[in-house]
Formats: C-alpha cells, structure tokens, sequence
DNA sequence: CCCCATTCTATCGCAAAACGATAGTTCTAA
DNA sequence: TTAGAACTATCGTTTTGCGATAGAATGGGG
C-alpha cells in the first residue's frame, strides 16, 4: 500500500534534518582537519577565533569564553591551559578585577588563525552552499509544520 | 592610528565565520540537550537519523553509516553497538553477502527518534533564522575573498 | 575450481576532552 | 566588616573516537 500524504511529509522533514546535518559533519570534519594539518585541535582554533573576534572594548576572561565556546568554566579553563602550552594563547590577570584572567593570543596563535582564517574562507564556498540549501529545506518544513 | 581598509575586511570575515560557528555550537547544543532528555546521547539520535533518512532501496551497513556519520569503521560499530544496547536499533546480517550488517531501527527507536524530529523541527525555527542569517554574511565574505 | 587480494565487521588498548564536585581567591553589598 | 556571590582552578571520572589488529566472506584471474 501506498504511504499517507503525512508519512510522506513526516519523511521529507526528516531527510531535510538528516541532510543538513550530513553537510554540517562535513564542515565540521573539513575544519578540523585544516586544524591539525596545522598541529592543533579543532577546539583550539575555535578558541583563537573566539578570542580575535571579540567585540571592541570587551575582554576574553573565562566566563565569556565558556559562554561563546558553549561549554562549562571547568572545560574552558583546560581548553585554555591546553591552548597555552601549545603557545597559542597567554593568561594575563584583570587589573581591575583580580579574580579575572584575561586570555590573549600569542603571536604565533595570531600567525595560525590567520592561515586558518583563510583557508576556512576560501575553501568554504561549495559547503557554504550546500548548507544554506540544506537549511532553506529545513526552513521549508519547518514553516510547513507549525502553520 | 587607524586600522587599514585590508584589516577591517579580514576583521569583518573572521567575525562572520565566528558567528557562523556560534550559532551551530548553539544548535548543536540544544539539540544535545533535547536527545539527552530523552537518556540518549546525541550520536545516537544522529545513527538514527540516518538509519532513517536512508534512500529507497539502500540498506544501512556499517561502512554506509560510517560513511554518513563521518566516522571511522570502527568508532561506527562501537556506535552501533552501544545504540543496540540502549534497544534503539538492531542488526540483521544481510542474505546476500554475509560480511555486511544491516543495522535497523526498533520500534522503541522509531518512537524515540519521531519524537526527537518533531521537537527539533518546532524548536529551530529561530536558530535557522541565525543560522542562514549568519551563514549568507559569510558567503558574502568569501566571495569578497575570491573574486 | 581455487587462491589471493579485497571488502566488511569486530575487538582491544589508548588518548583526548568534557563534566561534576570541590576548593581557594577576590569582590561587593548590606 | 562580614556573608555571600562571582570567578578561576584542580582532580577524578566517563564517554567516545581512533589506530592497530584480526578474522570471516566475497570475487576475479589463473
């Protein structure tokens, strides 16, 4: 017998999710070999990112790290020690608030994000796509769901 | 003094991609959060998912779900093996050649996974908004990057 | 028809990384 | 000035992915 209308729709929504998660553990694999082709973790370019596109005025202590990396202080704070063995980042303590660190890049995190900035960009542009249709997919279903 | 035209540029791009991976670590995150409500671990939600999502006519094989899931053979069948466990999924040795196990959903695992799709599907209406949002910024500076 | 290279799945020990619980400073408001 | 909140750090545990390795099934060339 031939499937309803709505087991049908129910299976194109969930093709649609399964797609654009399919492309996103493409990004993210992508990504992550690009890191370590430069000899670091996928996290730790992660954290340089976030650090270097801090917004004007605002600082990188742990709190807002673990905000923006989505992960707990605990995890941040080795995330970050692990970044600073590796040379990528320095702690400096908040002058005006001695419970603070404050994380910077290094030089030579700088150099790396940079490289990695770059090759992210420029390699990006066929997942770029096939994301943004898997997601307009989604979107699709997602409206068509809750009318 | 003032930064120049080519600093403000690649300053530009690298918040685009920053931006771009905090909203998936957003969505990746809730939808941890929700597959974890329901005492599964995300993974196992994406095997699935994809065990789900498969073409007409396929069967899900370990190298096919390894293949999907971005993962290695191995890691894929301790995947498996763990989704077995928890009763979400079984396998069958396929007929035809009796190397290969074909791995498919309980109803348990049918019904959990339903469940998963719907609240995904309701919940990310606002995260695609980001998402997309951030994502055509970002192809706006790839291009800029590559003309 | 048989053998050997290939394909496919499974096992095991290991390493990375995130977490909860806990603790020690520094700050702040009453 | 002191109690509580905020911030970072430490430690043991757990989860999970990987490399190396192994063994069974398949298939094409001799």
């Amino acid at each position: 017998m031939p499937d309803s209308i709505e087991v049908r729709e129910a299976q194109s929504k969930l093709k649609s999710l399964a797609e654009f998660r399919f492309q996103m553990r493409k990004f993210l694999s992508f990504s992550e070999s690009a890191s370590e082709r430069y000899g670091i973790p996928a996290q730790q370019y992660q954290l340089m990112q976030v650090i270097a596109a801090i917004p004007e005025g605002q600082q990188a202590s742990i709190t807002y790290l673990a905000e923006r990396m989505i992960l707990r202080h605990n995890s941040t704070v080795e995330l970050v020690d692990r970044a600073e063995r590796a040379g990528l980042v320095r702690r400096e303590s908040d002058p005006k608030d001695m419970r603070r660190s404050l994380v910077l890049l290094t030089s030579h995190g700088h150099d790396i994000l940079d490289r990695l900035v770059a090759e992210h960009l420029s390699e990006l542009s066929p997942l770029c796509e096939h994301l943004i249709h898997a997601l307009q997919d989604l979107q699709g279903a997602v409206q068509h769901s809750t009318p």
